[in-house]
DNA sequence: TATTTTGTTCGCAAAATTACGAACAATTTC
DNA sequence: GAAATTGTTCGTAATTTTGCGAACAAAATA
């Protein structure tokens, strides 16, 4: 019944991937796993200030975010950056703050 | 007395740019005064399906976030982006997904 | 001065987030 | 088969988030 305008796919596609990174651990988390083609969790928790229980749903809000991809491989779990989501949230963020100016630095 | 790693003044800081960016309302006021120069709380306002309250409450959330900054001109209030930190931002998120690229389309 | 306009703040409720230890499941190793 | 390793899930608690209407404050206008 509203007349005011609603949220686009992207708005709210970028408010998720967002949410997802509004965290420190999370955001630490991604940034770990970004410099290495994949982990299991244990290297994930020895970086971590938190609790294991916590790690774990912090990984979960990732994978629902589509951040990354968790894999078992007996006996470790094995995460990783989903690479496609990866790639466009770069590409949303990009698009969000503005093109890429590609400033020479003089 | 942990052993672990604490998190970096860095990931704190784009997990707090990624928080204040986590709602889809919130990206919306970014997008609208991303495109002026300046924008009163009511123009705001009928861009969003939410209540003035509401409304209110997330402009009060980017505020202290860094990312926009609201200054009183009687009757209204006038809220635009706080360039400095929107660059600050910008550069974190772009270290973030990896440096520009600036790839050839082919 | 009374009224209108413009936003903020208050009080409340419902839902989501964050965190932990304990219990649990699956697999491997002894 | 028993024990150890690796993670997830459960249950719980404290805090934060989201949203709204109503009340409020400040300034402009009638």
């Amino acid at each position: 019944m509203s007349e005011k305008k609603d949220y686009t796919t992207k708005q709210e596609q970028l408010a998720r991937f967002s949410k997802a990174m509004g965290h420190p651990a999370r955001i630490a988390i991604l940034q770990f796993l970004a410099k290495r083609e994949d982990c299991c969790f244990g290297c994930i928790h020895e970086e971590l200030p938190i609790a294991k229980a916590t790690v774990s749903q912090h990984l979960k809000e990732l994978k629902e975010a589509g951040l990354i991809q968790g894999e078992v491989e007996p006996p470790k779990v094995k995460y990783c950056i989903n690479r496609e989501n990866w790639a466009l949230a770069k590409e949303l963020f990009r698009e969000f703050f503005g093109d890429c100016t590609c400033k020479k630095e003089h």
